[in-house]
DNA sequence: CTGAAAGCGCTTACAG
DNA sequence: CTGAAAGCGCTTACAG
């Protein structure tokens, strides 16, 4: 592998003159530039990456935590890991993923060890032990999730209250009186996703406001239990029109169950939902539902955390940036 | 953030006393080794992985080259950065995400900028450019999917053919005598996706040996299309009693769409496949399949790629890895 | 059993 | 517009 070392000996030029030719830091003569040029082609030169960053103490690499929580829905994933890995490369940035259990551990040995120049937490809950880990390291992070405490973080989040409450709106406005919500499963409850509760409660506060029945239940995240519950919820709630699905797994099996019952959507019942568009391609799902905009979650994130890096301080206050929450008519309901 | 130098100073003893003790390869005494760990811990030191790297000209990283094609399932493509992410773990590695659409280029800049120790290309076809640009880096690589020419190369794939094989068997030993497969679709044969003709033309072998008239269709991967090619492709060979799936999102459509035709499975139709159990577990799938072990791939694939690193050529010759195809039975044929 | 020193490949203040 | 030199934080041959 070729040095700037190489490069300056065939160019006949220093190393300095290397290095800011390639950073354009200061200017030079054409005729240099052109020899320059040449012995890095000639030479296939890229820059050490190590040595960069010993120099610099920046990276241009970002820290992806990953978790895989059994009760969850593991493809869902994906739609998070592709958007946030994409827009950090148009900014110059590579992902290191990190999927340790011990996701707090991994947090600090990545930062520690200057491996990354920020890092991003997926899924965050409440009490989640990485954002301890996160503070202890001062570096620069961001959340997708919404912890209980956000003091001094930047978290982005769909905004879960907005979305339960444009759901709610949109069955009463069509007349429907008697409405079931399936959310995760308790365990999601009690571990601290915070999106389950936010979701439910403002969707409860929001029924009981217009005089909607609302009946909310918990859902499951693994066959056979998936539909088992789902039968069980549709068997003890017959006179309800509505269905709202809070639950990735839950939803992924409804089409199929709902065809065995012989539930027509929506002559028969109303169906809303809360997902992404590729979630609804990958599992051919017909129902009008808030986007859950993962693409653009990331996005925000990464842009976030980019600035953060660039400016600490600077780059404005720590805070909490929901994302809204817009309704994908899938012609579901009636 | 602590240096090896402040560890020096606090613990009284020289940096390459610090270094020796963390590295274990020379012997320090128990006084010395005590007052180091004691600095150590007190200053929360890790050493500075750039640094490191830039001494030993080793990272700790791999960089994992995922695609995504259009024509391909997308949430299928977890079940194998899992496991790769948690085996390089355990070997002490951590993965550089690289998801470009130039994954060539990806390549290059991550092993021209010594970002990584080695490099694993995901889903890799016949004539992937990948290929080209990995043999010109001299980085050690390992693939996953079979290219046309492995020469020098280290490869590790599913043994589509044994796969086929074993599912035209296992119907014939049940008695069925017509049977349909659906494959990927055409644009995965024609952009060189070998998985896909490996296994239908072992099929049709395989078939054409003992008897069984095996009709090869092209499945579809996106919806709305998908439920047409399923329907059209059932509808024209009324006289099948087996059915061989081999497309991720087509299998996915299928227990929906059987039920909308009323065709009951094993009764009417017995249907085998080829997937994972995770991916079984997501999609609720019910069919007998031959098992995808992408875990079990991704960590012949790491090992595979570590050894290379650690030894080089000494690893052994270099070759393809076919692991063996095992049939799951779930009760969808008779 | 331990230390002083060289050097990995960069970037950048300093000097001209 | 350009160059010589220092230094980022490690590891390891060399010396004792």
């Amino acid at each position: 592998m070729a040095t700037i070392g190489d490069v300056a000996r065939v160019a006949g030029v220093s190393r300095s003159t290397v290095s800011y030719a390639l950073s354009g830091k200061r200017s030079i003569s054409p005729e240099t530039r052109r020899r320059v040029d040449d012995a890095i082609r000639e030479l296939k030169f890229t820059p050490n990456a190590g040595a960069r960053s010993l120099r610099t103490a920046q990276t241009g690499v970002l820290g992806l935590l990953v978790q895989f929580h059994e009760d969850e829905f593991a493809p869902a994933m994906l739609q998070y890991i592709l958007p946030i890995t994409e827009t950090a490369r148009t900014l110059g940035y590579d992902i290191l993923m990190m999927t340790e259990n011990d996701g707090a551990e991994a947090l600090t040995r990545a930062a520690e060890s200057g491996m990354v120049d920020g890092l991003i937490l997926l899924d965050v809950i409440d009490g989640d032990p990485r954002v301890d880990a996160l503070r202890a390291t001062h570096q620069p992070g961001v959340l997708v999730g919404l912890p209980g405490d956000t003091r001094g973080l930047d978290v982005v989040d769909l905004d879960f209250v907005a979305a339960a409450r444009n759901l709610v709106d949109h069955l009463v406005e069509l007349g429907h009186r008697d409405v079931v919500l399936v959310s995760p499963p308790r365990h999601v409850f009690d571990r601290g996703g915070t999106y389950s509760w936010r979701f439910r409660d403002a969707a409860v506060q929001r029924a009981s406001e217009i005089g909607l029945k609302l009946t909310a239940r918990y859902g499951e995240s693994q066959q056979p239990a998936i539909d088992a519950n789902l039968h069980e919820i549709l068997d003890e709630s017959p006179d309800a029109t509505g269905l709202i699905m809070h639950n990735d797994a839950s939803v992924a099996a409804l089409p199929r169950l709902l065809h065995e019952r012989g539930v027509r959507v929506p002559d028969d019942l109303s169906v809303v939902s809360l997902y992404s568009r590729d979630f609804a391609r990958w599992f051919s799902l017909p129902y009008t539902a808030i986007e859950s905009s993962p693409g653009l979650l990331g996005k925000v994130a990464i842009t976030q955390l980019t600035q953060r890096i660039a400016h600490g301080d600077d780059a404005g206050p720590h805070g909490t940036r929901l994302v809204a929450a817009e309704i994908v008519d899938r012609g579901s309901t009636r």
